[in-house]
DNA sequence: TGGAATCCCTACCAAACAAGTATGGTTTAC
DNA sequence: GTAAACCATACTTGTTTGGTAGGGATTCCA
């Protein structure tokens, strides 16, 4: 239930991919410099982004990333819970949900759930391809500098 | 975008208080001892709470709280708003909007958008006299110590 | 009148976390 | 064999979380 720069930061990456990569993969300093993210921490979250299966990793010069499978197939929530762990609900969990005696029978707790049940319908929803889609329609609109190249 | 255990506690702070103040106003550490919440951070906490006008406070000795208006008109959201500030995006939000070059222009920006209208959505359609109900009816269920006397 | 209970206020603190930075290793194309 | 790229680990700096400490100010009650 909590979302920090690593969500944003992966999503544009996402998207970058799914616009640029085609038969080259995308250098990590490409998706960088072209999505205004630290470089350095950017490679930091592609490991994360590989180990949960949602890019592949070519290594050696002139490599990069490509994303794992179609677009299509990958959602907000694979991205979110690629770099923030699992979507849980952080209150009335864990050492608190025994500590305060109610053990699961708690008004409050039900709440907490139906948020993040919400949470997780809003990111199942939306796919890499929408957003990528999304984006070029916002880039064509504004005439500015595109994410996107080919 | 971020819930913490502020929140919980203050939630648990408003249904123990609807469910236990009828004449007499309800002391901090009475709620602190039934809810288990450290008594010096739920003082904190009902600071916030008169603050954003959703309890009184009555000083003095045989003091306490009592709600300032209805439980059926007191939401989940005005608490959580009360304890953590208001409901914003967290991510591409303030420096970021500016620094990303695309002022507004983001594919991403839109799942955060709704992301948090979809929290708000569940936090407005609760309210404290909604969760008082569903406690009593867990309390009465269990057939443990109740956190309601009357 | 004087405790004692209670809210009120400010300050402080340790641990965890966010968001990077630094350094170097390993693999591969050319 | 060198440069480009991914990979791994450790460090840093500032903020937040979840409290604690210590003392006020107010009010009931004996």
């Amino acid at each position: 239930m909590r979302l920090t720069a690593k969500s944003e930061y992966g999503l544009l990456a996402m998207i970058d991919l799914a616009l640029n990569s085609g038969e080259q993969p995308v250098s990590a300093r490409e998706i960088s410099e072209r999505q205004a993210i630290p470089a350095k921490f950017l490679e930091q979250l592609m490991v994360q982004l590989r180990q949960a299966g949602l890019v592949s990793a070519v290594r050696g010069a002139r490599g990069g990333f490509v994303l794992d499978r179609a677009a299509e197939e990958i959602t907000v929530l694979n991205v979110v819970e690629a770099l923030e762990g699992p979507l849980h609900t952080t209150v009335c969990d864990g050492d608190r949900a025994e500590t305060c005696g109610r053990s699961g029978a708690c008004a409050a707790a039900s709440v907490w759930k139906q948020a993040t049940a919400a949470l997780r319908d809003v990111f199942t929803a939306t796919t890499i391809a929408d957003l990528s889609r999304t984006q070029v329609r916002l880039d064509d609109a504004a005439g500015t500098e595109p994410a996107h190249e080919g």
